[in-house]
DNA sequence: TTGAAAGCGCTAACAG
DNA sequence: CTGTTAGCGCTTTCAA
């Protein structure tokens, strides 16, 4: 390995000059700037970061921790994230914790080890035990998609309120009163909220809100697919007309449900979805969902943390940011047949 | 901060020994383990793996650079690869290229800045240009999904011409003749190949290779779309019956086209893919397709990245090694109508 | 404008 | 089993 040493030796000159030059300070002399970036190049010098960082104080990389890259919503979000923290010159460590608490725990722990100058994220534990936690450490960190009010430090998310409004909302206005809703994990901000959501519009129109017609289970496909195969099958005597699905890879396990069960969509069985992943607007699937700019949030999470990454020795910042969902029509759900 | 130091002197023993016991070494003994244990814990102590990395010379982290982190292909790869990594106390850097030569290079010198341990590379740039210059150096690497016998160093990779011939000849044995070739990036080892595969099984059958049948583009869905709207345009008089299409986000742009100009699928146009993501499978879709086994892939690159690593000071290593691909039938492609 | 030297937090000889 | 000490490659005072 060619260090500054090794220039400096050939340069004949002190390393503390090298690393002047090579760090373009404007206290070394042009020439000698000069002088010394040629014999680097020569050598084919390549800086030491890790070196570099245990002086300086900063890797310049943040961690992106997600519950499931493979949900095209989270490779979105990494994209968008990769791309304005890289801009920013920061790398992006990226964890996966396949919707595992514990495994979001090891890395949080994990990325403060490696002395990451932030974190973002997407959280999978909504009872807020690991942030509680991590929040006691100085570590910048910006929270996305997950829980809001609970606990105080900078946050991205999407009004999931709203959406489920808009998304229950429409299905009424179509003339829809029995809506079943087949949510993801339980406990999460998203699912949760989006209920409410529903709840309010179902609230507005003064129809009665039925347990029966609720069902909780992950952010998969087959999830969707098997709760919503027993939601029919235990309201055969009065099924819902329509369904609003936790995510759009939920909707889709729906349709695969209703097309099982001989159920066509949308005459048959109205969804909507969330999120506005790419696939919703395939011409054969054609998914009415609620659409989130998860490109802005991914680069609203990055500057913010960032901003907060640069204003370091201030205490745990509490901004709340919150970006509104919108609805997007397509042809997954239709009126009411009469 | 927490140092090591401060635990030596709160403990009230050197920070060598410090050091020793926090790291599990078998020559300190038992009780002053648990004590300098209890004291980490109590000062909630976490190791600065930058120091330690300085030292040790390595990080226990790898590169894993990527064309489109939002193309599900690449997306299950980033899993399979993060989960394998993690699992043998890796992290990985996400890179995501954007088909961007310039920007695969500039990953490249950042890697090894960073002093990664490897890299894994899905490769954007196929003349080898970057690869070429990266080999010099002596950082391990394995290259996936892109060339094979241009450049020596460790790769793994679908037998992409197999693939290409598994599509067409079951294509041809469904009775078509006039099949179009809608590939993606035009240099790239994945569509030459492919298209090569395309070529033979041809040729077994004696069916001669009209030029005017194939079209490039990218590895995208709104080129799928456009390339295959062209593609029938340009052979109204003759038009071709099936499209095998470059990968599975491609294949469903030409669903999107045939829609748009009245075919129906698979009646009147046939359709194979490539990759077999997950959407590949959903009911609305039921896309023909090659199936890659991604995850062996994510984890044979693990693996053979991190044997590398291990048995380092080895000159760079050669082993290639190909997965088979397999064709999954589906109902994108039916026979030729009479 | 340059050099000498200290030190970031840690591991790893080498002595004891 | 434990302490002393010398770095890892770099940035950054402080003097010159």
């Amino acid at each position: 390995m060619v260090t500054i040493k090794d220039i400096a030796k050939k340069a004949q000159v002190s390393y503390a000059t090298v690393s002047r030059a090579l760090n373009n300070r404007p206290e070394v002399n042009e020439a000698t700037r000069e002088m010394v970036q040629q014999v680097a190049r020569e050598l084919g010098y390549r800086p030491n970061s890790v070196a570099r960082s245990l002086v300086t104080k900063q890797t310049k990389s943040i961690g992106l921790v997600v519950p499931d890259i493979t949900n095209p919503f989270f490779a979105e979000l990494a994209q968008s994230v990769e791309e304005v923290a890289s801009a920013a010159g920061y790398n992006v460590f990226l964890c996966n914790t396949n919707w595992d608490e514990d495994k979001e725990l090891s890395y949080l722990n994990l990325l403060e080890s490696r002395q990451t100058d932030g974190i973002i994220l997407a959280q999978t534990d909504d009872h807020g035990n690991n942030i509680k936690k991590f929040l006691e450490r100085n570590l910048p960190l910006v929270l996305t998609h997950s829980l809001f009010d609970k606990v105080d430090c900078n946050q991205v998310v999407v009004d999931d309120i709203r959406g489920g409004f808009l998304a229950a909302n429409h299905l009424l206005w179509l003339g829809h009163h029995r809506i079943a809703y087949v949510g993801g994990n339980e406990t999460t901000k998203a699912t949760v909220d989006r209920l409410e959501g529903y709840k309010r519009a179902l609230a507005e129109q003064d129809i009665a809100f039925d347990e029966n017609l609720i069902s909780y289970g992950s952010f998969k496909w087959q999830s969707g697919r098997e709760r919503t195969k027993q939601l029919l099958r235990q309201n055969s005597h009065n099924p819902p007309t329509a369904v609003f699905a936790g995510n759009d890879i939920i909707a889709l396990g729906v349709m695969q449900a209703a097309e099982e069960m001989g159920l066509k969509v949308p005459e048959q069985l109205a969804v909507v979805g969330f999120d506005d992943v790419e696939f919703a607007s395939y011409p054969k699937i054609q998914l009415t969902t609620v659409s989130q700019p998860r490109n802005n949030m991914g680069e609203m999470a990055v500057k913010m943390l960032i901003s907060q990454i640069k204003g370091n020795g201030v205490a745990r910042e509490n901004k709340k940011m919150t970006v509104q969902p919108s609805l997007v029509i397509r042809r997954s759900c239709g009126a009411v047949q009469i």
